[in-house]
DNA sequence: TTGTACGCGTTATCAA
DNA sequence: TTGATAACGCGTACAA
């Protein structure tokens, strides 16, 4: 026996597990199984290649282990790459759900951004298709298609979130903005308001469709018809809800039957219109009351606090990556191809009794005039 | 010749160059060179080879690919475990200018979480020594050690931001955030302002070892001694700024002599700071000034409008990448080892004029008890 | 300009 | 329980 290894514990990236073998005088072939089933090896073995490696300072090659095996331990977060929405407010909570749950189970997150754009299309079905990727979760965003690729021919499992793709078979995760609108809704009626302003999102947005029509419902419930609630926002230019919020209220103050009652599809509109109409003279909740999306718990420091839907992202995020695992454990898709998780309605003092709309509309022209009311 | 393929054209994942170089009539080398080196190849042949890929669907194995050259195309990105600060406030932005220039370079974005033990620093470097990883960008934490291997010695391109780590001959993109509380503090001294309250984050994090420094400078130019500061925060266990700030404006309502002038080190901390301060009496900016750190947009819209110390995050970000990225393509590491990205103040109407102190506390007293006030 | 042949580092099959 | 050996799919010398 002559020593065969005298070089510094860590060099590089270098030490295979040739080289563990080597060191502890096995094949390799029974490294690999030392590593990967210690169970069908004998233990003085086992413990003595395990040292080798530690010594040795071994990892495995990935790319090796992928090629071999036919896959990856790597799971795609597709993002839709313009943000909308109080996007900024929930994708760094889902992510930071989804990557926690994937880690602890042995894989790991890559982020993909899908634009409109070909090019980020045909880049995500690469990942796909090349075998980079595992499996997906799609946030928000139809499943991208180029020529004769689709990625929902990949043959990876798939889970889509926020957005319902359960009717293309497609497991989703989603929430239940329009049964929560419609309950706040139908509180805010309850309360006397009858002309609701209602502050879009990205028109043809998914969300905004489900929370419109939620609104639209509950209005009907109540035998009001859709001419009771005005619509604005829905420019998709711009990146931040405050833009919206503001162009909202520069509408609002338009209007010559004004709304009591304003729903905003994010909190980022809602905060920057209430700063807004606040400065015009109107009061809120006397004059205004107002209920948004996304529950960020700034919300709670504003003023008055206002009264958000909280999207349960952490439990959306955490269900998406699990109900994936699964599926990329067992090699079924999963039965159950759609799971609601309910939104929270938070209250707080942004939301109170109606005045009479007239009512409320004069005195608020009284106090932009002597601005120091009261 | 025979017909050699009457299959559907995609399915499942499968397509290899084998594939492609039977349908164009040509060995899989030449298909190789058609794919990476255009030139190199004859243009009709080529042709040929681009619609038979074209055709089959092909996609790369990207485990082969990287296995064979010995390099992947991942980058990941560290991120500390514990977000701290307005770390929910910047972790996106960084995140979405990083990728953007990755994607954009034919890179990809892995996430990778740092948290405090010992697994997640393992995970790591089995990332990096298991070739999995091409470079990584580091976010404000130290590089991961466990038993004898360290991430430093990876072999790796590693770029650190924020944190400046360039004496240990990390490349380090960092914002000048001691310069910024100093000059702003030079402002608040010229104003009259003379005691200070400090609301901190993390201790010992290194942003607030140099905003703080920045503010005491600042001080000992004007020749006030670190007395004249009185530090708030600095608990670990707060997840969100908000909680910090509540809590620190608890403690500034008992302090007997009364600060003019805050310097919350996050735009959370100072909002919930504000929120609090005011329902307790306090005017802002008559009674207090303030002036937070992070420079999210909803500060505009906070009554009044807060300044704040913007973080050039998408600058950043895009420059930590585009280093990594010119490193990873030559070999050398960059000469600069430390840039720095400035920092912008915007300054809103929450910073003004000191009053004496005493004077504005004897007020905030009456106006306690007589809540609406004027 | 193109084809042949080999190897990247691992896992899995088969015999011993 | 262990060892020899053959792939996994691609890139790249080298030869033609």
């Amino acid at each position: 026996m002559k020593k065969i290894d005298d070089n510094p514990p860590v060099e590089g990236s270098s030490a295979l597990m040739a080289d563990v073998a080597r060191l502890a005088g096995v094949a390799t072939s029974t490294v690999s199984r030392a590593l990967a089933n210690p169970g069908r090896v004998n233990e003085k073995t086992r413990a003595r290649i395990a040292a080798a490696a530690e010594q040795l300072g071994y990892t495995p090659n990935a790319a090796a282990r992928n090629l071999r095996v036919g896959k990856s331990n790597v799971i795609m977060i597709i993002l839709p790459g313009s943000l909308h929405y109080g996007a900024s407010q929930i994708i760094p909570q889902v992510l930071d759900a989804v990557n926690r749950t994937l880690i602890r189970n042995g894989y790991n997150l890559m982020i993909a951004n899908l634009d409109r754009d070909e090019s980020s299309e045909r880049h995500i079905l690469d990942l796909a298709f090349g075998g980079t990727v595992r499996g997906a979760l799609i946030l928000s965003s139809q499943l991208p298609v180029v020529a004769n690729r689709s990625l929902a021919e990949a043959g990876l499992p798939i889970v889509s979130l926020l957005l319902d793709m359960s009717d293309t078979a497609v497991p989703s995760i989603v929430t239940n903005d329009r049964q929560a609108v419609r309950e706040v809704a139908r509180e805010l009626l309850a309360l006397g308001h009858r002309r609701f302003f209602y502050i879009a999102g990205p028109t043809g947005n998914y969300h905004d469709i489900e929370r419109y029509a939620g609104l639209v419902e509950a209005l009907q419930e109540a035998g009001l018809s859709e001419e009771y609630v005005t619509r604005s926002g829905g420019e998709l230019s711009f990146q931040f809800g405050f833009e919206t919020g503001l162009r909202a209220a520069e509408e609002f103050s338009t209007l010559t039957e004004k709304p009591t009652a304003v729903v905003a599809t994010s909190d980022d509109m809602a905060i920057s219109f209430m700063s807004r109409v606040q400065k015009m003279g109107w009061r809120v909740p006397e004059d205004l009351s107002i209920v948004s999306f996304d529950g960020s718990p700034v919300c709670e420091y504003c003023a008055p606090p206002l009264s958000t839907i909280e999207q349960p992202m952490e439990a959306l995020g955490e269900t998406a990556a699990e109900l994936l695992i699964r599926w990329m454990a067992d090699i079924e898709r999963p039965e159950e191809s759609r799971i609601v998780i309910p939104s929270r309605i938070i209250r707080r003092e942004s939301i109170s009794q109606a005045l009479g709309a007239t009512a409320s509309e004069e005195k608020a022209r009284d106090r932009a005039e002597d601005n120091l009311a009261r």
